[in-house]
DNA sequence: CGCAATGTTCGAAA
DNA sequence: TTTTCGAACATTGC
């Protein structure tokens, strides 16, 4: 499940294999992942065009062609493959998108869930794309301002959690790294973010930027392995302390994990590390 | 067989 | 108007 440090392993691999490659054809089997213009438009304006860059937004991929952005979104279990040429690509029925290029190789699209999204628009556009252009911070120092983090937290009546995963708030966060902030910083996923204390809303910031900068150096997590796509370097396992280990002993303190629901997503937790605080609100 | 899982969008509710 | 909630989306795997 890729989140912001999967991706931007992938946007990495592809830069590596792909970057200044010239599409000769593109193969859409299911005419679903493509959001926008219509499949034969998207098909015929790539031919021709060079990848130049692979940007990155959030958990959004951008391919930087000669005149257009080619928007991608691997939402729950997107993966690219990468095809040298005079080898067989592999062709199943979770092959979605195909590119092949001028010199023979290819870069196909697979999505077992049929999730992910594509569009393609005008060169320079992508930031206005609708799912682009709502993004939060990307969760960096240099952007994501602890003052401004701090005025959301104040301002919401949502918990801390589903808070997280508004990508408004901060761009990348997603379920797994979402239950391994609240853990780090030692706060209850249910937590109504206005009654964070200041040192708390201080922590988590900290602990957004640490994790995610972490995963992004490790290579992204990988709960299912993520083929060889994207990269030679492969994935390494990020350990993660509290996603996935229901029952396993904490970390820090050795409670069993406990998994809830929280606002209809899978939670993880330790009771003992992350209380629920009561508090009046001021 | 029924349901959980996943991220985003959209429509409804507040 | 804005924010939040819940359904929908597609499919697999338990």
């Amino acid at each position: 499940m890729p989140e912001l440090p999967e991706v931007e392993t992938v946007r990495k691999g592809l830069v590596t294999l792909v970057q200044d490659k010239t599409v000769a054809e593109v193969i859409v089997r299911w005419p679903k992942i493509i959001e926008s213009p219509a499949v034969d438009t998207f098909c015929q304006k790539l031919i021709g065009q060079v990848i130049n860059d692979i940007a990155r937004r959030g958990k959004f991929l951008i391919f930087e062609f000669t005149d257009f952005d080619l928007i991608s979104h691997l939402r729950m279990e997107g993966k690219y493959e990468y095809t040298p040429k005079n080898t067989e690509a592999p062709v199943d029925k979770h092959t979605h998108v195909i590119f092949k290029f001028t010199d023979g190789s290819q870069l196909s699209y697979h999505d077992v869930r049929k999730f992910g999204r594509m569009a393609l628009v005008e060169k320079g556009q992508y930031p206005f794309y609708k799912g682009i252009k709502q993004l939060g911070p990307e969760p960096v120092e240099e952007e994501f301002s602890l003052q401004a983090f701090e005025k959301k937290l104040q301002h919401s009546s949502s918990l801390i959690k589903p808070l997280l995963l508004n990508q408004k708030v901060v761009a990348g966060l997603g379920n797994i790294y979402a239950d391994e902030v609240l853990w780090l910083a030692k706060i209850h996923p249910q937590q109504p973010a206005r009654t964070l204390t200041k040192k708390e809303a201080e922590s988590l910031h900290q602990a957004i930027i640490a994790i995610l900068a972490k995963a992004v150096r490790a290579g992204g997590t990988t709960i299912r392995s993520y083929k060889n796509a994207l990269g030679e370097a492969g994935f390494f396992q990020v350990s993660l302390n509290v996603y996935g280990k229901t029952g396993e002993p904490c970390p820090r303190c050795e409670t069993p994990i406990k998994k809830i629901k929280v606002a209809q997503r899978g939670t993880h937790f330790c009771p003992h590390c992350q209380k629920l605080k009561r508090r009046k609100l001021s």
